[in-house]
RNA sequence: GCGGGCGUGAUGGAAUGGUAGACAUACGGGACUUAAAAUCCCGAGGGUGUAUACCCGUGCGGGUUCGAGUCCCGCCGCCCGCACCA
């Protein structure tokens, strides 16, 4: 899911040693204020409470708990090998919210599992000789370890792998149920095929159109492969996204656009009588009918049945058609592709042109999946016909004239008009709007008949197309089917189920080790009992992460859910993860839970109620004289304002390169264990919190971690510095009460604000307001160092108590030890959150910027809900504004209460 | 190519249409120290200026508004996704 470069022959980071000098580790002591204090241990802590929090099962979700349920996920990582900051980040974000609501009395889920098939075992298996089920469980163990490391608030005794034979035997039960309900498919589709390797390629694996391994260009091939009816969806995939209010905006947009709905009509054209073809017509789909005057030519897709067809007898044709085959799959190359096509000979009657007829085209750009494989081209509206126009010197002929258009002088050049406007050079269209002269299109051709069928009928139509799950490889779900010459395609039957996936395999041999294994596909037919061979495609990792979600409510039941469960857990509360996935993951998620109600394991529509896309780890590059990429470990920075770089080692001048998303390939990686070691997992945890909005990407430093650290010692010599005050109590004879209303306003600020940025995962700004708070405690704690009331020492104890109950759910093991200094008894995870005083939140009296002409001049301050009048006189009377106004009366006065005043001159 | 996003001091960033730069990092100065580290305090967007103060400033160009970082239109730059990577 997370991805996550495969890990190359060269392992793991380079562990070098820390260049900073030991945070964590040293003995020093620190001096504070005459007192000693021993600093901060989290190689000592850290462990302690981890194990503290495991014994105590805190994380374990029983059963019969009543408390109001709250499901936390963050996407589940792919097994590369070892975690990097992307997923410390994802799931401390995760893990905030899970303790946060722990701590306002939630019983909450938050579990965690592997995303563990898919090619990366497999070619580690090819490049090293490993077995995938070995490579990858080795993978799950290590990251575990370090996961764990984290202190993240985790129920363990749910983990699932998705290679677990008991994961994937559910998920066949899956596809069978979806199979019986109607939602499966079998039908051809086109794959990425790599002729010298002999085997299907991914699309990450075509480069610059050539297969990765041998380089042989690729070749498009169809195959016949398993689809899950996606498109029997479309509609409700698309509607219910307006319920979705808690997921960001844009992925909402960004599925919208995928769903790609669109209404338009299906248009048959005759085709001139006589032509070389058996068709008698053909028949496209167009969103712009309305355009149909300026139609200039037809284009169907290269793998039209017409286009099939007529290459039968015609080389040219034949050649056209594998050119553009060899190319592939991917949407992208399939657009960036030069606009080319060829004449087909044939031609069309143009529908409303008596007389006239069209040219019919086999083009590269028109697509057999998305309406009916065939066009007809208005260059003069649409740029991509407009290009092909262009090239093949076909007519241009304007038929929307913009609002400010002259119809004699109107012309089209390099670009085509898509805007809107008025018809003209149409006939009895001429004159309309366009969606008027659609309607009138429509209802033009609906009552024409071609080859005994109405000539136009009004469509939708979706983009989104089927999703095809067939993959030809071994690490995957087997699709429990057996195919039998007599009987045809079987379910295997559920008495059979599992089919487990053999480990008996080899990697030596190009293609699929389940379709050349000796003896594992070779079944008996369950239905004749003949020969019969097993299906040896395997399923897309995407079904697997489908519905992994749902899994987790029981992960150990016989049945693929245990539906009553599964629905009072569902749907997930907060979902977090990648904004990478936006599309496929969580629409073949929502499609998936959908079908899963339909099959009976679920009753629910959408899965994630809540969903927030955080921003990759990004971290600066380094490059020696060579050219050769160094990592982070090997270079020391120096400077503030020009900053350089030098080699750790050599001492050599070292490049500092542009900001980049960390990756093995240009070494910026920073490697969590190495971190965890130096300064601890709360030190780690706060970093990926501070500063940068969760939402975007957070860049990687070394000043920043060092802070990060530095702050997690003063919060540590605040509670040793308090816990000194308080064992010498009182200073004899004060009675100053100074700053504790200040103080304490300022301590159930934080705890609200706090609050409610965790719940808007706004974890920065939480964290400034911690800083904030520290920073109060501080200047307090100056004040009345020489002398210290008892009211004093009371607003101190709470001002730190709440600073670690608010630091808790972000630093869990600093917070426990602080705790547990400030002799409170009990875990801190398990007190409440704090209550807050309503009366402390509001102020008494408030600054209002005062401005003149939109600038700020001064300001002044105003008793909170301060009458108009009242705030009026007081601006009129700054000096400043006086100067502005300059004996003039203001034109205008804007109050807004308690916010600003405006004094118009 | 299509779709989506982002752009604010040296740096990460803050700012319901209402004091731009909270908070942090880096930097400079000071205190403590034999010294360093650590810690604490102070300074700081740019410009003119002793200062009061004034001018300019949120990628670029327009617009709406009493008031725009925020809303609208048009650009520029960078990043992400595009159905077999996960």
């Amino acid at each position: 899911m997370l991805t996550v470069q495969p890990i190359s022959d060269d392992g793991p980071v380079a562990k070098n040693p820390p260049q900073s000098n030991d945070p964590a580790g040293s003995e020093d002591v620190l001096k504070v204020t005459g007192r000693s204090v021993e600093r901060y241990n989290p190689r000592v802590e850290e462990p302690r409470w981890q194990k503290a929090w495991d014994d105590a099962r805190c994380f374990v979700v029983q059963p019969d708990d009543t408390r109001k349920p709250y499901y936390v996920l963050e996407m589940f990582p792919y097994p590369s090998g070892r975690i990097h900051m992307g997923h410390v980040r994802n799931y401390t974000m995760g893990d905030v919210l899970a303790r946060y609501m722990r701590a306002k009395g939630h019983n909450v889920l938050h579990p965690m599992g592997w995303d563990a098939f898919g090619l990366p075992a497999e070619n580690a298996a090819m490049q090293n000789k490993v077995h995938p089920k070995g490579w990858t469980y080795a993978n799950i163990a290590a990251m575990k370890k370090q996961l764990k490391s984290i202190g993240l608030a985790i129920d363990w005794t749910r983990e699932i792998a998705t290679c677990d034979v008991a994961y994937y035997a559910r998920q066949q039960q899956l596809f069978l149920d979806f199979l019986r309900v109607g939602l499966v498919d079998r039908k051809k589709s086109k794959v990425n095929w790599d002729p010298v390797d002999m085997t299907v390629l991914a699309n990450e694996q075509v480069i610059d159109g050539r297969g990765w391994r041998s380089g042989a260009v690729v070749e498009q091939r169809e195959l016949t492969q398993w689809f899950l009816k996606v498109s029997d969806y479309s509609e409700e995939l698309l509607t219910a996204l307006d319920t979705l209010d808690r997921w960001p905006e844009k992925v909402r947009v960004m599925q919208r656009n995928w769903i790609g709905r669109s209404e338009g009509l299906r248009l048959f054209f005759e085709v001139v009588p006589g032509e070389q073809t058996a068709a008698t017509s053909i028949e496209v789909f167009t969103t712009r009918p309305d355009t149909i005057f300026g139609a200039s030519f037809i284009a169907i897709s290269a793998d039209h049945p017409l286009a099939a067809e007529l290459a039968a007898g015609n080389p040219e044709l034949a050649g056209f058609i594998a050119e553009t085959h060899r190319h592939g799959t991917a949407t992208e190359t399939i657009d960036k592709a030069e606009k080319l096509g060829r004449f087909t000979g044939l031609h069309v009657k143009h529908p409303v042109r008596p007389g006239a007829t069209l040219p019919v085209y086999i083009a590269n750009f028109v697509l057999m999946d998305y309406g009916t494989g065939a066009i007809f081209g208005c260059p003069a509206h649409d740029q991509r016909d407009l290009d092909f126009a262009r090239r093949y010197g076909l007519p241009v002929i304007p038929v929307v004239l913009p609002e400010t258009g002259d119809p004699d002088s109107f012309e089209i050049g390099d670009e085509a008009y898509t805007g809107p406007g008025r018809i003209y050079h149409s006939d009895f269209l001429d004159g309309l709007e366009i969606e008027a002269a659609k309607r009138a299109i429509a209802a033009h051709f609906g009552v024409r008949t071609v080859d005994g069928h109405p000539q136009g009928t009004v469509e939708v139509n979706y983009r989104l197309r089927d999703w095809g799950i067939s993959r030809q490889r071994y690490w995957g779900c087997p699709i429990p089917v057996i195919h039998c010459e007599v009987c045809g395609t079987l379910p295997v039957p559920d008495k059979d189920l599992p089919v487990v996936l053999p480990e008996d395999v080899s990697f030596d041999r190009p293609g699929n080790p389940l379709d050349h294994h000796p003896t594992w596909k070779h079944v008996a037919c369950p239905r004749c009992g003949g020969r019969a061979t097993r299906e040896t495609d395997t399923m897309d990792t995407f079904v697997d992460s489908s519905w992994y979600f749902a899994r987790f409510t029981a992960p150990n039941a016989e049945t693929p859910t245990i539906p009553a469960i599964a629905n009072a857990w569902l749907p997930v509360d907060q979902y977090i993860g990648g904004v990478e996935h936006a599309i496929l993951h969580l629409l073949y998620s929502r499609f998936f839970t959908r079908a899963m109600k339909k099959a009976g394991h679920l009753n629910l529509d959408e899965p994630f109620r809540g969903l927030f896309t955080q921003g990759m780890v990004v971290h600066e590059t380094y490059r020696d004289a060579a050219g050769e990429w160094l990592s982070p470990a090997d270079v020391v920075v120096t400077g503030g304002d020009v900053r350089s770089a030098r080699h750790a080692k050599t001492g050599a001048a070292v490049d500092i390169g542009s900001i980049e998303k960390m990756s093995k390939s240009k070494k910026n990686v920073v490697d969590p264990d190495e971190i965890v070691a130096t300064y601890g997992a709360d030190t780690a945890r706060w970093f990926m919190l501070s500063d940068s909005p969760p939402e975007r990407d957070v860049q990687w430093t070394e000043a920043g971690i060092e802070g990060a650290s530095r702050f997690l010692q003063r919060i540590w010599k605040l509670v040793a510095d308090f816990l000194d005050r308080e064992a010498e109590g009182p200073t004899a004879g004060a009675t100053d009460d100074a700053g504790v209303a200040d103080l304490r306003r300022s301590v159930h600020r934080t705890v609200a604000n706090v609050g409610s940025e965790i719940e808007g995962l706004r974890f920065n700004r939480a964290v400034a307001q911690i800083y904030e708070l520290a920073n109060a405690i501080g200047r307090f704690s100056q004040a009345t160092a020489t002398a210290i009331s008892p009211a004093q020492l009371a607003a101190l104890r709470e001002a730190v108590e709440r600073l670690v109950q608010v630091v808790a759910p972000m630093m869990p093991h600093l917070a426990e030890t602080c705790w547990a200094a400030l002799g409170r008894s009990g875990l801190v995870i398990d007190a409440p959150w704090p209550e807050v005083d309503p009366a402390l939140l509001l102020d008494s009296t408030v600054v209002i910027p005062v401005q003149v002409n939109g600038k700020r001049r001064g300001e002044i301050t105003v008793p909170v809900g301060a009458p108009s009048d009242l705030v009026e006189k007081q601006a009129l009377s700054l000096e400043a504004v006086a100067r502005m106004l300059d004996g003039r009366s203001p034109r205008k006065l804007v109050i807004v209460p308690d916010r600003i005043v405006n004094v118009v001159v």
